[in-house]
DNA sequence: ATGGTCATGTAACAGGTTACATGATTAT
DNA sequence: ATAATCATGTAACCTGTTACATGACCAT
């Protein structure tokens, strides 16, 4: 209910940036492959796909190579501009959403992979935060609520529901601690 | 791209009627709690929940009690008909779509907590091979992709990436481990 | 009186989904 | 010839978000 700023919307255009960096295409190829890593997680329709290339096509992120005419297939290829790669550098370096279900820091990883460093190690500390306090909440609700010695089968379902929540945060701390020494924030050597 | 069967959607409804089940109340007061369990993963705005809770006053499932006129402040009490009984029944006696990052079974845990038992074991087992599924292909790509000696910064990085998805899925595989027993499919006492 | 909370809504828009539609090239 | 694949798009719709708007009741 409180106006929650809009700082950072628009991943699937990142993803199609950082996409396009590594390899220009088409984007019904974009739409088939949609990237080997966060293509795992995420999977977008070719409808998005054609939309958001056609506004970063007229925001000037992006140029199309159209081949058609000579007998060939009517396709365009498309590949970053420079104002392209900015737009990715500077968007990977504003934090985040918290409540980001799509995880948008595995798009700012694959950014970091691509064109980086881009100093990912603060957002990373910043969403460790968030989550230590959603679990510490979390581990509070359950001492308040699901500390009694013979629950019925319905509050064992209740605490089920607070168990998925705690594992997930678990989880994603134990990631995060996986990933911090791969963004510990000293410039990496241009491979 | 393939045509995904629209076989369950519209959780937000059944998650409301759950907590309606559970106390009649204003759209207000539902915005509010929208629940002690699932608000901690899902909130939802006024706008969606009054929008909502019209739809489903016109499909009948649920009838408001009016106050108003008599001086006192203009609100309506929603109560679940039978009709939105039974519908919250045979919504959570249906599998769920596959895809579904907004957890649909934890919805479907509140309603058998509230009116069930609605046989959820076999919904879970069946959640279970997805994921057992999904964590086999995560598995199979580490393998493949990055058992290579000295993997570069790049590389250590998309690892990062598919590292997410590897302990989501054991996370959630986990869970389910721990939920199994309170779903097998015996029938409980009414408590 | 003023501000906070209770209570309900409209309007506009962005993002995601599904259906529909077209046409060229390649393989059998 | 026919089907599969490559390639791009329009249209309609639903969900979710944000902004805007109204008004009553309650406490200080």
């Amino acid at each position: 209910m409180t106006a929650a700023a809009r700082i950072a919307a628009m991943s699937i255009q990142h993803a199609l940036l950082t996409s396009l960096l590594e390899k220009p295409s088409t984007g019904y190829a974009l739409a088939h492959r949609f990237d080997r890593s966060i293509g795992y997680f995420w999977q977008a329709t070719h409808q998005q796909i054609y939309r958001e290339l056609n506004r970063m096509a007229e925001a000037g992120w992006i140029l199309a190579d159209e081949h058609d005419g000579n007998g060939k297939r009517r396709s365009k290829t498309y590949h970053v501009l420079p104002a392209g790669r900015e737009e990715l550098a500077r968007w990977a370096g504003e934090p985040g959403l918290d409540n980001d279900e799509r995880e948008t820091l595995l798009i700012k990883l694959r950014a970091d992979a691509v064109i980086g460093p881009l100093g990912l190690g603060r957002e990373l500390r910043r969403l460790t935060e968030i989550h230590q306090a959603r679990l510490a909440t979390f581990l509070e609700i359950e001492k308040r609520d699901f500390s009694a010695p013979n629950p019925t089968t319905a509050q064992r379902l209740q605490y089920a529901i607070l168990r998925r929540g705690i594992l997930s945060e678990e989880s994603w701390l134990s990631w995060a601690n996986e990933v911090q020494p791969l963004l510990a924030d000293r410039p990496r050597p241009a491979s």
